[in-house]
DNA sequence: GATAATTGTTATGGACTATATCAAATATCG
DNA sequence: CGATATTTGATATAGTCCATAACAATTATC
């Protein structure tokens, strides 16, 4: 498995600095104008591992403006597709929600159709989760935009190998770390 | 440059749930019991994305503890180490801050004495950022901490050659998605 | 059967983000 | 020059996300 040297990008980014130097006889500080030197900020771990969660939902959003999900939308939707049955504590602390801030969450799925609450008849208390047809629907359908307008994005930029290896290093990271 | 295979756990993260099955009689939904499968949500790019980033923040204000700087706080003193007699607007569109939300952040990082705003002689509109005294000392303690506790963290977790090539991709999705 | 624990829920506060607006200062242009 | 537009730092405010406490209903425990 091989990665390819490509990232060689200044980084620009925010707001627009690229206008016209002012050589002031410099009166007091002011260092001069343009193009500021990221320095050691762009080897932050922190600080580039930001910047690409909010490119990729950005671009998520982008891709799924038609079907109006959000990346936690949609891995709530994954996730209760591939454990049909299972109760809202185990859906949101699977996914790092907790309890409480869960609740809106499924109230939204389920004004739209997308997902349904049953109580349970073993456990009166919980709400046991399965998507709809509708959610089944929309579901399929969010994963061709996802393959097809998102994770294809990335393999163009990444190439197909480095992005398995770039997720198998942020899985690391997100389990390990 | 090459990526060593290695993340080969299954990924469990959130929750502990490794305990036992109970194949009850099934009384209507209720799947089973225990140990949910992520299934496709291990491979969105976003998703692990956004754990992985949670993780190393949380990391990074465990290692700063004893210094109380966030990973923003941080950054602001790095890039205004690097680029001193910048103004406001400069430093904060550079890190993706906006101009209103980087008052308060300033407000504190000032009433710490670690970071001073100067009434610009040039145009005095501006405010130029400089380092303190003790905000260079206190940068220069949190460098090492983020190199010793932080960074280091990571190589042994990744080794060097994969940390600089993660590195490397996220920018390139930071400048280039 | 009394007490403890769990589930979904509400209320609430904090942190971070985004927009509109303002006064002071500067830039632009007729 | 002088009127208008723009920029800078700041305030106010709203929205989103995340976290904690508390509650009623239900179940588990002893």
């Amino acid at each position: 498995m091989t990665v390819s040297k490509t990232a060689e990008k200044s980084s620009e980014k925010a707001g627009d600095a690229t206008k016209g130097r002012k050589d002031a006889p410099e009166g007091h500080g002011q260092g001069s104008a343009e193009a500021l030197q990221l320095g050691e900020l762009s080897e932050q771990l922190g600080y580039v591992l930001k910047r690409a969660q909010l490119k990729v939902f950005e671009n998520f959003l982008r891709c799924m403006a038609s079907l109006q999900l959000t990346p936690a939308q949609f891995s709530v939707l994954l996730l209760v597709e591939k454990n049909p049955g299972r109760n809202q504590t185990e859906i949101a602390s699977t996914l790092g929600i907790l309890r409480p801030n869960f609740v809106a969450l499924l109230d939204n799925l389920e004004s739209r159709d997308l997902c349904a609450r049953i109580r349970s008849t073993n456990d009166r208390r919980s709400h046991i989760l399965v998507l709809t047809d509708k959610g089944k629907a929309v579901l399929s359908r969010a994963k061709k935009l996802v393959a097809t307008k998102h994770e294809s994005r990335l393999n163009e930029l990444l190439g197909q190998a480095n992005r398995e290896a770039l997720i198998e290093m942020l899985s690391k990271i997100a389990n390990e770390f």
